[in-house]
RNA sequence: GCCGAAGUGGCGGAAUUGGCAGACGCACUUGACUCAAAAUCAAGCGUUUUCCCAAACGUGCCGGUUCGAGUCCGGCCUUCGGCACCA
């Protein structure tokens, strides 16, 4: 064998014999235990980035540990291929969006193939070819059927860079997630998924996932925003009409000063009809209604209102209260109005100060201390009713039940749960998407496709020149159709589906992929899924993963799946870094995985960004460390190499108690790091450490390499084991040494090692001695020596005894094998 | 404002259950090899005092519990992330 590393050659030759052999396909397998690691599947930008490396190569570790454990392990690997970024390449460059995503992907999938990943590839799956989006079609069906897809004329989020609406979840600080303009507000018609009917499931479920990340579930806990309270109606006997609202805090009703309505609740249109200001009245609701989402929500802004001139009735005291309209009320939260308590709740008590409304205390503070000429802001927390009718003198936590009731025994509302998350905007209005399989016929109206029609095609050919007019609206010979009812003409629906439409089930096509009867069969899918460990970046923690964890739970409830949870274990990645910031074009710190494979090899890449930080932390790019990791390589391969022909004899066998003492130490060494690898792979994904001890190996393997007549059998195990354990992280070359000097098969198919206890044992250790909890000195006796024999042998010694002289030991804590320490006075 | 995570050498990080703080790697210094350089091998490497043994200090800050605290408890500070007019 060559003397030197030189990984290009040789990762090239596996590369290719490992596609050859198809080594790494995965059938269905009962008689072994499966496993599903799944890492998220990339948008089809052209090329791979450093994310992308470390994404891939955390897998990759995983998936070739459990299948050297045994495991029957599922890796595939495909493209979120449908989105934005074709489509403005098509605008700009005036190629086609499905010409320029096919490019891209094989670009990137052989980027994917030189980084050695063990994925199956007969299982890729791109959700932009009409094998795979006429499956996403058939779910908007399946949703459409189960009464979970409708199209609603609301209010929603537009960005004017992108040309289209936006779910709430992809809408963040008030930006475009994608491009980062600021949102606008629209009226339009657009379809939208019931993700609230599973809201209450959707959170108690989170208590399920044993193995997420906590801060993932805190926000999508946020995210859902459950609230109890209480929804109850307010009179307008002028207009005998009710206003309903919602709130938390039912126990402060006798505060209430006024109630004001969202300028898009439609009462507002009848209360303020033919009043003298209702131009100006007008004009304000427009100005509202205009404003970015960022300012609409943005508690900084001023609270503003006006008056309509119609009063409410509060049912528990019967005042008459004045009626405002404001921007500070969503439409969209509850009932969309909301009675004022300025006493009691910070916002009524900014918008009571700024408009002279008169303020009520109802909630004293359990000393009885507070005055309305007192306070200076609400006073929210808990306490004492007073000036509440029957109510008074009750705690407020009890008052809240009791006043609850007394609406239930009225019959003007009811105990109300409430959520903050909002259903699911799916439209886009875009081309390069799975087209919404809808028909509009003048005579019967809204009408499904088919099944056995779907899918519904893209056309190819559309204009996409326009740029702010959908290409597929433009496009007659796709807009104009037949329905499939009555045959008569009709217009097909021109939006497509948001994209993570397609990549909320992709995980459950890997299963079967190539099913043209279903989305995927019932076997394969309940065998494989859930999908035991994910892994991707912390960015999707709403989005993506919300999105999948309702599609699973509708998909069981339509009797689909038998399981609640998509992903079992979620592990989500740090970023990578470079001089303190994301890696960026414009920040020009962008390291290429291309250049740095290309020159030392992946394996290298591989190892350096494992070894760097732990996966989940953020991992600060070095070029010098990438050398060193190559360093490690290269001293690998040397070590091995001068033991070729010990290699030869091939001693598998032999017998360990005839080791000298530094042998039987570097036997030791393995076997701890056996332990160790296993532990930090298997427990913990801690790769920087399970790394770093597979590092101390190779040094102890050095401190005794020059030894002469060094024993046949111990040189074997260390070196088959010692590749075993790198395998899954330098997959090239310990497959390289494996076939050049151990055996024809694959490292990436024997079995990981198993430690044997009694070699990680220490005749001798090494004991602390310490002086008042100082360390003073150190002793090295037998394992097994009595507590009384260490006792007396670490106060016999001489630098301990120079810190005890003259004075009275107190205690001595002896704990076995670590340390004994002498309490003196 | 609310919720969450994190603060350890020059740097990335380790210490898994309260028991030698700094494993492993990078950088740096020195030596060997070499005509020389690179590569490689070997040694050193928290700060201060002393330069022989050694001593004091040291894990964001202040306090506590304990024989013993990076780790546990209380109170802060800083950084990062999420949510934020949700009634």
């Amino acid at each position: 064998m060559e003397e030197r590393y030189v990984p290009q050659g040789i990762e090239k030759k596996w590369q290719k014999k490992w596609a050859d052999d198809y080594a790494y396909k995965t059938e269905l397998d009962r008689s072994k235990p499966e496993y599903y690691v799944l890492e998220m599947f990339p948008y089809p930008s052209g090329n791979l980035h450093m994310g992308h490396v470390r994404n891939y190569s955390i897998g990759d570790v995983i998936a070739r540990y459990k299948a050297m454990q045994g495991y029957n392990v599922l890796h595939p690997m495909g493209f979120d291929a449908f989105g934005m970024p074709a489509e403005n390449a098509a605008i700009k460059h005036g190629v086609q969006p499905a010409d320029w995503t096919y490019s891209n992907i094989e670009n990137m999938k052989r980027q994917q193939r030189e980084m050695g990943l063990s994925y199956d590839w007969d299982r890729e799956v791109e959700t932009c070819r009409p094998e795979y989006y006429r499956w996403t079609q058939w779910f908007f069906e399946l949703f459409y059927e189960k009464g979970l897809a409708y199209k609603k004329k609301a209010s929603v989020n537009w960005c004017n860079e992108c040309n289209t609406v936006l779910a709430n979840e992809q809408v963040i600080d008030g930006h475009c997630w994608r491009c980062d303009s600021e949102v606008i507000k629209k009226d339009l018609a657009q379809w939208f998924f019931k993700i609230t009917d599973y809201a209450d499931v959707l959170l108690e479920d989170l208590k399920e996932l044993k193995g997420w990340p906590e801060r993932v579930k805190t926000m999508q806990e946020n995210w859902i925003g459950r609230s109890e309270g209480a929804e109850f109606s307010f009179d307008v006997p002028d207009f005998s009409e009710k206003i309903p609202v919602y709130t938390t805090c039912p126990h402060t009703v006798f505060g209430v000063t006024y109630v004001v309505l969202a300028v898009e609740h439609p009462l507002v249109e009848k209360l303020i009809k033919g009043r003298e200001n209702e131009a100006e009245i007008r004009s304000f609701m427009e100005r509202v209604r205009k404003l970015t989402e960022l300012e609409r929500t943005s508690s900084e802004s001023a609270k503003e209102g006006m008056f309509t001139g119609a009063y409410a009735v509060n049912p528990f005291n019967g005042e008459r209260v004045p009626i405002w309209i404001t921007n500070y009320v969503l439409y969209e939260y509850g009932t969309g109005a909301v009675m004022g308590v300025p006493t009691h709740d910070e916002r009524d008590w900014m918008f009571a100060d700024t408009y002279n409304l008169p303020k009520k205390l109802v909630v004293n503070n359990p000393e009885g201390t507070l005055t309305l000429e007192s306070m200076d802001h609400a006073y929210v927390d808990a306490g004492v009713l007073v000036n509440s009718g029957e109510f008074t003198g009750m705690d407020s936590e009890k008052a809240k039940s009791a006043i609850i009731e007394w609406i239930e025994a009225q019959q003007v509302g009811q105990k109300r749960v409430n959520y903050r998350l909002r259903d699911w905007l799916i439209s886009r209005q875009r081309y390069w998407g799975a087209p919404i399989p809808v028909i509009y016929c003048p005579k019967c109206g809204e009408v499904l496709v088919p099944k056995e029609d779907l899918p519904v095609k893209l056309p190819e050919n559309v204009n996409f020149a326009a740029g702010s007019v959908s290409p597929l609206a433009q496009a007659e010979d796709f807009v104009n159709c037949t329905c499939p009812k009555c045959g008569g003409k009709a217009r097909r629906e021109t939006d497509t589906m948001d994209t993570f439409m397609c990549s909320s089930w992709y995980y459950m096509r890997y299963t079967d992929p190539k099913n043209d009867k279903a989305p995927f069969g019932d076997e394969q899918v309940n065998y494989w899924m859930p999908v035991d460990q994910y892994i991707g970046g912390i960015e999707h923690a709403i989005l993506h993963l919300l999105y999948s964890r309702f599609f699973t739970k509708v998909l069981k409830d339509a009797g689909l799946v038998n399981f609640n949870e998509p992903f079992k274990n979620l592990l989500t990645q740090g970023m990578v870094i470079k001089d303190g910031s994301k890696m960026s074009k414009s920040k020009g710190n962008v390291v290429s995985p291309e250049e740095i494979i290309s020159k030392y090899g992946a394996d290298t890449a591989r190892l350096f960004i494992l070894f760097a930080a732990p996966p989940e932390r953020d991992l600060e790019w070095n070029d010098q460390g990438v050398e060193g990791a190559y360093r490690f390589l290269k001293r690998v391969w040397r070590i091995i190499s001068e033991f070729e022909d010990v290699m030869k004899q091939n001693v598998s066998d032999y017998d360990t108690a005839a080791l000298a003492k530094d042998e039987k130490e570097l036997r030791r060494v393995l076997h701890v790091t056996i332990k160790k690898v296993t532990e930090d792979i298997g427990d913990r994904f801690n790769f920087n450490t399970a790394i770093s001890s597979i590092m101390e190996l190779v040094n102890a393997f050095y401190n005794i390499k020059d030894k002469k007549d060094l024993n046949a059998g111990l040189i074997y195990e260390v070196i088959v084991d010692l590749l075993k354990l790198l395998a899954p992280f330098a997959p090239h070359m310990t497959e390289e040494l494996w076939s050049l000097i151990i055996a024809d098969g694959s490292v990436h198919k024997a079995k990981w090692p198993v430690y044997d206890e009694k070699a990680t044992i220490l005749d001798e250790i090494e004991i602390v001695l310490q002086v008042n909890g100082k360390v003073r000195d150190k002793l090295v006796v037998a394992a097994d020596l009595s507590r009384e024999d260490l006792e007396k042998a670490a106060l016999a010694k001489p630098h301990v005894q120079d810190y005890i002289a003259g004075k009275t030991i107190v205690k001595v804590i002896c704990v076995p094998k670590k340390l004994v320490n002498i309490v003196v006075k």
